[in-house]
DNA sequence: AGGATTGGTCAAGTAGCTTGACTATATGGC
DNA sequence: GCCATATAGTCAAGCTACTTGACCAATCCT
């Protein structure tokens, strides 16, 4: 594989990747959410149980001071709450209200519908190894493109 | 295809992005150059002949003016300089000096390692398909993935 | 020729992160 | 049981890479 080949593949990564995002949250934003990106990837670690900042900063790969933040915004917009924390009197774990679960369910729809038109493209089989192929290259990637 | 798959994939795809864009630029600054991600792509665009900052601007996703700073920190570090455009008084061609390439070779070159991490895991063919697929789905999308 | 468009820069504002400092609770060695 | 150390979280300040807005000069269109 040249040199070159492989910055492209880094490109096409990224265009595709950033792409999908812009897609999933226009979606969500149709929905009637005012809501930003970062917001599905925090929901999707909220969503089984809640989880505490620290978590939530290790799943997005950013300090737990920007979580927090992240945090208040989304307490401020009614999509989560901060509980006591039931085994640890320091920690305080953030849950989605019900609110912060019809966001979840209208990214995962939107994310579903931005899908789509890669399945039209490629067929489900072709999306299907695509995504096998993405999962055992990086596994618990840190979500963040960070650039 | 269940909806939280497609959030799933969403994540891998960012996650796998991330992930080879930070080892590309690891590369390059072990390389020697004092780099930043965006400098690759910009490169990438600016190689063949030049290009002016609006297009460059396009090509990244940005405004003309985030561009326009971005190719002043390039020729402030020494990697391009702006030249008069042969055919458009207005417009400046903005093209790699020699530390430009050899920056830009940098790139490409930890850019072939990195994916030469994924060919270990995956094999050539497998890595070669998923490029194939992820073309074919963005060919021409804004590279910065924005959130 | 002259209004509308395009390429570029200057200036100011800002979102979303960082680093640093601090408090409160928890944990482990002795 | 105590103390040193580590961990969860917050507050405050700072900074980077972007944005919007205003503007000038050159070009295009009719």
């Amino acid at each position: 594989m040249q040199n070159s080949e492989a910055l492209a593949l880094t490109a096409a990564l990224l265009a595709a990747a950033g792409d999908l995002t812009q897609r999933i949250n226009d979606g969500v934003v149709a929905r009637g959410f005012e809501a930003r990106p970062a917001y599905g990837f925090a929901f999707a670690r909220l969503a089984p149980d809640g989880a505490t900042v620290t978590d939530l900063a290790t799943h997005l790969g950013v300090t737990k001071q920007a979580a927090s933040q992240l945090v208040d915004e989304l307490v401020r917009k009614g999509f989560v709450e901060r509980r006591p924390h039931p085994g640890d009197a320091r920690a305080r774990l953030v849950v989605l209200t019900e609110r912060g679960w019809a966001c979840t369910r209208a990214a995962e729809e939107a994310a579903a519908e931005a899908v789509q038109g890669w399945v039209d493209v490629l067929g489900e089989r072709e999306v299907r190894a695509l995504c096998d192929r993405l999962v055992r290259i990086a596994p618990y990637g840190r979500i963040r493109p960070a650039w």
